[in-house]
DNA sequence: CAAATAGTGTCTCTAAGACAATATCAC
DNA sequence: GTGATATTGTCTTAGAGACACTATTTG
């Protein structure tokens, strides 16, 4: 009779093939877009770090960021590895979106992805400078559906715009996931986890809890809704929206001068009792 | 300059070290108990499928079904063939809960797991006549937290009763993840997975949309409310949970006759328009 | 003062929870 | 009839949405 000691000195993994096993990371920010009147408050545009890929295959193409997994790390380690060593740039939270598995779906062979998304925010991307990098770029993104009811996500930097048709397929835990129909600008299935990526994303948004991820330590409540309006796209009425999110801040004793119009009371996010 | 084409004809996944990637899956079936007394309803008690390791590693211990992926297969079809493949049955729908791949949780080697909830009804598992087999077996599952916080996982099959110590960690998307304090009775990490998984399974039971699939094509609305609370381990006041799932059911025009008291109407899913 | 945002108060409507009352069968 | 569940209805309350009104600043 063997003992589980004598198996496992004998036990042999590599009788089974293996996949290749990736982290994807949809990096999303939200950027402050420059106010054409002094008077007026600045738009927030919610956008998607991606990078152009230097090497084969898909080279030249936007991809989103990632790698492979190491020994002796997690998934969750290796996207904020990942993240750090392509970007530079430490995530806030991240939150795992699913698991990218179809054969086929890289032309290197046989590889499954699991994607993440993080919440990066504007704040950390200018201290990190990584701004100027040629080759990682923040896109603006828009994803609604067109009047078949198919979805068209657009990515769009400067004169670079990338666009993908979508559509919708089956939902699981707040979270649904997207076909790819046309994608033929942008690099692997990634305009397939982007568009699940961003439908988690907005449904993480719903209980305002990871919209404070976006800003700084303080901020106004304008700013805080603005960023709540930018991910799920749909506007919402002040005055109703402070009181929703009145339980979870707290003033700060600060204002915002200068501004054109009545100062703002700076707020900072409720610690948990 | 080298092409796609040409690039991908050298190129040898083999050169990064792989992990090999399995799917568990969490099985859950609600089981009809046998009523004391003519009068009384059944009780309905949630259960979760395990199977008794005939091999090493955690020989003779229980555990979850599932198995390595394959090539040319997703996760999810690989989550049903294994499900079909171990117990005869299959699921009426899975959900994914998540990636666990923190090293050494496998004593194998370098393992990483996805796992998935799937959804059994009473009827499929009779039918199977999978009822028999003596290493796959429905375990009574109970999990609440006990008075210092730390929650209590319980599994009983007869007199089989396997018992595990987890602490609430990270909720994304709805989910709860839990790490295990003391698990001396589950092979690997499965408590972990069991406890995520029913944190899941509960989370989407709160939009009253996947307990249909517990139950067979025709069922009176207290089969249904005990199903929900056999899962959530809440109690709902009858009329309240009437009116709420009155829109997603219509009579079928049948009752159950013979129970000792009032009969009741039977129903069925309503399709979506 | 005008333009623009900041901030408060109130009305309505809906949905959930609590609870009461009635209906109907098998024995 | 009795004991049990089935089914319907009503009252209350919490929260979301709509909207109107006041407050404050800077150019």
């Amino acid at each position: 009779m063997q003992t589980e000691k004598e198996f496992l000195s004998e036990y042999k993994l590599s009788d089974y093939e293996r996949p290749s096993v990736t982290t994807d990371i949809a990096a999303f920010m939200i950027r402050t877009e420059k106010s054409s009147n002094y008077r007026h408050i600045p738009k927030k545009q919610l956008s998607l770090l991606l990078i152009k890929r230097g090497g084969h295959p898909y080279k030249g193409m936007w991809a989103l960021p990632g790698g492979f997994l190491q020994p002796n790390e997690t998934v969750e380690e290796c996207a904020l590895r990942e993240m750090e060593e392509e970007t530079q740039i430490k995530p806030v939270s991240i939150i795992p979106v699913g698991v990218f598995s179809k054969p086929g779906r890289d032309p290197r062979g046989w590889i499954i992805s699991n994607a993440f998304v993080s919440i990066i925010s504007e704040e950390s991307v200018k201290q990190s400078g990584s701004d100027d990098a040629e080759d990682a770029q923040w896109f603006d993104i828009s994803f609604e559906p067109d009047e078949n009811g198919l979805y068209i996500l657009t990515l769009s930097y400067k004169d670079t715009v990338l666009k993908a048709v979508l559509r919708e397929g089956k939902s699981h835990l707040g979270v649904t996931s997207f076909e790819i129909v046309d994608s033929p600008t942008l690099a692997f299935d990634h305009a397939e986890i982007i568009a699940t990526a961003l439908s988690a994303l907005r449904f993480s948004a719903k209980n305002y809890e990871m919209i404070f991820d976006f800003l700084p330590e303080e901020f106004t409540l304008s700013a805080l809704q603005k960023v709540q309006e930018a991910i799920t796209n749909v506007a919402v009425m002040s005055g109703n929206f402070r009181r929703i999110v009145s339980v979870s801040v707290e003033e700060t004793g600060g204002f915002v001068h200068g501004e054109g119009h009545r100062p703002a009371k700076l707020f900072r996010r409720k610690k948990k009792e």
